[in-house]
DNA sequence: TCTGTCGTAACGATTATCGTTACGACAGCC
DNA sequence: GGCTGTCGTAACGATAATCGTTACGACAGA
């Protein structure tokens, strides 16, 4: 599977906007948050965009510009996250037909499809359950200076 | 994350050679479930050979040879052919390592890295509940000539 | 008007997967 | 012993997704 990191960085981004603001700070700029997790201005702007789309976070430009929530950090979810930066679904079909004479050919499709369905439906209910409000908290909770 | 068939096409290889044995075959060849699953014999060979090494499948060599079941349909879950073809985790880090010096970069992988692994535990639950003798079953079950 | 930031296009680098060709290795059969 | 069919695997190009980067116009407050 590959290796995304989109729902990681979108995370850690809200998570900063939302300790940002608990400091009293209006909004973030891309270039703080960049710093932050490390990587391009650019790279967190096209992600918070996508977090806007859904209505998790609002932009303000001009002067004194930047990122702020648009909901608690509570109310968000990964589940929100997700759904917002993951564009397909999990595992996916054959990328050609496969041969409808035959019968394991005609049949895997639909199958698949059904079993699928109920295993992302539960990843669902899994990323449903973790708030960004948590995510914040653990952390706020990793051990400082680790030796 | 992006579209993975292979856990698909695994799957299909599977169920074929699994109806295939049920049918009196002794083994199944890469050129039948390759002309089954609308793909090249090579691409089979591949992901068989990482069945073969999870304990799955054997191959034979020489004139007459093939693939063939290691264990019963109902014996193989979708987790074991996860495994078997699904090389890292199913979500990803940072690609480089975040500001250690702010709370948040210094944290968020600690967080992240054990909400994920819940996560994944239970994606992995649920793959291990579905049998491949279910999923030929499920294949078996598609109605014929859709209109 | 000046300044700082967003919004977004464009491009190259990297990576994963897939399809394909090729060819040696192997084992049964004549 | 040679023939034949299949595996095992390397090699290469095509495709697609993501990321990092540069660039530049749009916008709004000072």
């Amino acid at each position: 599977m590959s290796a995304n990191s989109r729902l990681t960085i979108a995370a850690h981004a809200l998570a900063w906007i939302g300790l940002y603001q608990r400091q009293g700070h209006e909004v973030a700029t891309s270039e703080q948050i960049a710093a932050s997790a490390n990587t391009n201005p650019v790279v967190i702007r096209r992600l918070l965009g996508e977090l806007r789309r859904a209505g998790l976070v609002e932009s303000r430009r001009g002067a004194g510009a930047g990122w702020s929530l648009a909901r608690e950090l509570g109310s968000i979810t990964l589940l929100d996250v997700y759904e917002a930066v993951e564009p397909g679904p999990l595992f996916a079909m054959h990328r050609t037909v496969p041969d409808q004479g035959c019968v394991v050919g005609h049949g895997i499709q639909p199958a698949m499809r059904g079993i699928y369905q109920d295993i992302e439906e539960t990843l669902r209910h899994e990323l449903a359950r973790v708030t960004l409000e948590k995510v914040l908290r653990d952390v706020l909770a990793a051990p400082h200076q680790p030796l």
